[in-house]
DNA sequence: GCAAAGATTTGCT
DNA sequence: GCAAATCTTTGCC
């Protein structure tokens, strides 16, 4: 390894983990969602304090192009969508029922918006600072189970502290805040099962009937029963 | 300019 | 099983 500009070592990034490759998520939506499964999702603590969160995705639906009428991308680009038109392996986080921040991977070229709403994440590291995000919010709520703390979209913004801020962020950088890193190595990758789309029945057929959703088979933190 | 519904979650009936 | 919470975005007047 030779110096750099200055003559100081190069920064070591040899400890960090691979990020989810920008090329896989320009190509086709449902290819990429259903390798998303058994990834890492990894959130920094930055201000919010405590240790990185982080957990595997279980669960993800695909919407794709303007053609989908599920998908808010189907009015044409707007001030809140205009990331699904952007660069892939970029976050896309919407506010949805005033309430739940929930995140997409965008997919595809730019100019075609397409992406990756991550609906359920199984929690492997910062488990204590998404039970306070969850207190924070609900003081005196019910304990649950640590596999269900990220078990659904509006509750993965909630485990890993999301908002709309983060939209844009490059999930794909190992320096991002937010980011996608591809699951260990020696980890047996989940077996997959695909199924209707949630929640979005009024986008009439065949788009609700479109098995675009897909799932870690045998998870316990699946958002419902597969 | 205003009314309506939403890629959800929770707790009570 | 059902309705409330909560606010942004969209659709129509």
């Amino acid at each position: 390894v030779t110096g750099g500009p200055d003559g100081r070592p190069p920064p070591d990034r040899s400890a960090a983990q691979a990020t989810v490759s920008r090329t896989l998520l320009e190509g086709d939506t449902l290819v990429a969602a259903r390798a998303l499964l058994g990834a890492r999702l990894v959130r920094d603590p930055g201000r919010l304090g405590g240790e990185p969160r982080s957990g595997r995705i279980v669960e993800v639906e695909a919407y794709i192009g303007r053609e989908d009428r599920a998908s808010h991308a189907r009015m044409g680009p707007t001030p809140r969508n205009q990331a699904m038109f952007g660069l892939a392996g970029c976050a896309y986080v919407y506010l949805v029922y005033g309430m739940h921040h929930c995140v997409n991977v965008v997919t595809e070229t730019p100019g075609r918006p397409a992406a990756v709403l991550i609906r359920a994440v199984e929690p492997v590291g910062g488990l204590s600072g998404m039970r306070a995000a969850r207190e924070a919010v609900r003081p005196g709520a019910r304990r649950v189970a640590d596999a269900r703390l990220a078990a659904g979209p509006g509750l993965v913004g909630l485990a890993f502290g999301l908002d709309r801020s983060m939209t844009g962020v490059d999930l794909c950088d190992p320096a991002s805040p937010l980011r996608l890193e591809v699951a260990p190595a020696d980890e047996t990758p989940p077996e997959v099962v695909s199924s209707q789309r949630i929640g979005i029945a009024y986008a009439g057929e065949p788009w609700t009937s479109l098995p675009w959703r897909f799932v870690a088979i045998g998870s316990p933190s699946l958002s419902r029963q597969a």
